[in-house]
DNA sequence: GCGCCATTTCATCACATGGTGAAAAAAGCG
DNA sequence: CGCTTTTTTCACCATGTGATGAAATGGCGC
């Protein structure tokens, strides 16, 4: 009951964001009743922090051996490339092979990034370390380069990254069919490389 | 009363969503009763759309004399900075001397640039002609280049330049102050090369 | 002053909201 | 089986929600 509770909080808040949802609707969804939400998780807002928090913890631990690993493989000779994809591909990978769960996640996670008040404190929260860990390797990668800079980059990285993969479909409808938001092969072929030379163009 | 219905309306909705702001607080903000609210915009949607129209048809204006204006400057010579920098400015230029008004306009486009069920369908109603616009200068800029790819680079571009414009802090909190979201000047001289760079990277 | 209009306030409705405490049911266990 | 503990349901509360229609207020030409 737990993970059905969650499953269907992931994909209403999502789909309407944190105050667009009613825990009426979270349990009606979940085939469960409004009470045993707070049961298990006390408030509204701790919920949604259960929800945030449950692939938040898997994602990280991905994303950090990706990076990791892309280091131990090319010891002194890294690119900004090569870390970029490390940082970006777990969660493209998630995207297209982990199922529905996981497209509502990067969606919600796209609303949060871009919600003032609270939003850049959950973010913090939940995912700086490897944030600062990607910041760091690129740095290691690129010595010359300002720290400003870096963290600029991925500013600009993370708007780009987090807007596409929560695929509002705006660009299907803009291109008239022409891209498909749910195309993450053509993403895969082009958001690496964009901000690959985004970054060495400003360092 | 109906400028300050729309002012109050607008920073709430910045700050908080759509759903995260009643009415009563919108009135209570702008100092006049409730059903001033409906007698002048009718339904809460409407006062939404109401507060996004306002802003967004000076916008479409700006950007569309920039472009125009670029072009015109540069027969046969354009090149993707150029345009792009004709695209983004109007915004920065505004979100820095258009006063407070102005930044929650923004941090509320990008709220609604990535809301999954009626995001899409909002940006398209108001924003949509001129980012045609765009894709067209850029593809007369650089015509070898491919449709699709310039659809996905403007997805891109807007991802990152609505998240910046948006200010949430994350980026002060991330890199410990030395980072401002506020620093617009800082964004100016890096979001435009990050962006170009990106476009000749995929073309 | 007076009628006419747009504007603003007041009182209120029907219903939705997050949340709670007690009771009921189910599960674990000797 | 009995007993305890966890899980699930039920009934309910106080408050907030968007919205409405009637009444009051204000400005303005005459």
């Amino acid at each position: 009951m737990r993970q059905a509770i969650l499953d269907a909080a992931e994909g209403l808040f999502a789909r309407h964001g944190f105050y667009g949802v009613t825990t009426r609707q979270v349990a009606t969804e979940a085939g469960v009743d409004t009470a045993l939400i707070h049961y298990y998780f006390g408030a509204k807002r701790e919920l949604f922090d259960a929800v945030f928090l449950r692939r938040a913890e898997i994602l990280n631990q991905e994303r950090a051996d990706s990076m990791a690993a892309y280091e131990a493989a090319n010891p002194g000779a890294m690119t900004p490339l090569g870390v970029i994809t490390a940082f970006i591909d777990p969660l493209i990978e998630r995207s297209m092979t982990g199922g529905p769960g996981w497209k509502s996640y990067f969606a919600l996670v796209a609303q949060v990034n871009n919600t003032p008040t609270w939003g850049g404190e959950t973010m913090h929260r939940f995912f700086d370390p490897v944030v600062h860990q990607l910041v760091d390797t690129l740095k290691r990668a690129r010595p010359e380069a300002e720290m400003t800079d870096l963290y600029w980059c991925y500013q600009f990285l993370t708007g780009a990254m987090m807007l596409t993969l929560s695929e509002t479909g705006r660009i299907d409808q803009l291109s008239e069919g022409l891209c498909k938001s749910s195309d993450l092969e053509a993403v895969r072929a082009r958001l690496y490389r964009y901000c690959a030379a985004g970054l060495e163009a400003l360092t």
